[in-house]
DNA sequence: AAAGTAAGTATGAAAAATAATACTATTACT
DNA sequence: AGTAATAGTATTATTTTTCATACTTACTTT
């Protein structure tokens, strides 16, 4: 019975009830696609490249691994975002392509593409 | 001398020279300043409940700790992504809000969040 | 016969990111 | 006197990422 007149206020009080989790929040749920250090930079390859193969990944792509470039490209085909197709060559060989759905990324990668351009002026004409 | 024509056609076989890296590739670039889990949405959170303070921020963006939600804040500081304004009182207050340069990078994030929605769409029809 | 090629797998170690918990200061309210 | 509010810091633990290295297959070239 004291705490009433308090209990009514913190009811009133809540203006903004805004959660931002994978349920409400677009962004956040993009996220679950796109996270990791090489995702995004990997769909930018395999857009610019494809169809790329393996090691030609491996080569372009500085600072990976072959066991993270593995592990991301399964990760990006689970998702149905990029096809791998597999040819019962000798030696063997394996190219990848970015699915309907992984196209549907490339406006995101892309205004990223556009914001790092504009990044690196900015910052070569601060030198 | 035996390995001179070997040497001159894994020259001319050099068809693509590209490269991702952070000097030829502006997506890796991007992800200098994007890349980590919370950025993106941290940056989102900013944008939409501007000014935003510490308290609410920790509340509404689910499954962040304290810890996490101090760092990144001050990274994106760091980075001139976020302005933080300091209230000399008591209980204290801060207030975050995106800079000039962090308001550049919401067509990256707002697309995100289309996307975002397209994606939580497509997964509910196929429910 | 040895080395090279392509696209990996397997394994263990190291580093980085993230989380959990406890703690701080100052003031107002009960 | 005890509790709450705000915006943190500090410390340790756990989890996730990333790296390094060795190994595989089957065929070709040296």
């Amino acid at each position: 019975m004291k705490n009433n007149t308090i209990t009514v206020n913190q009811q009133f009080n809540e203006e903004k009830k805004i959660v931002f989790d994978e349920n409400s929040c677009p962004v956040t749920a993009t996220m679950q696609v796109l996270g990791g250090k090489w995702k995004c930079i990997l769909i930018n390859a395999i857009y610019i490249t494809s169809p790329a193969r393996f090691g030609e990944l491996k080569r372009s792509v500085k600072g990976i691994t072959q066991s993270m470039l593995t592990q991301q490209l399964r990760e990006l085909e689970d998702d149905g975002i990029i096809s791998r197709k597999i040819y019962a060559e000798i030696p063997p060989r394996v190219e990848y392509t970015l699915t309907d759905f992984g196209l549907s990324l490339s406006p995101i990668i892309q205004t990223m593409a556009e914001w790092g351009k504009q990044y690196r002026l900015n910052n070569e004409s601060k030198k």
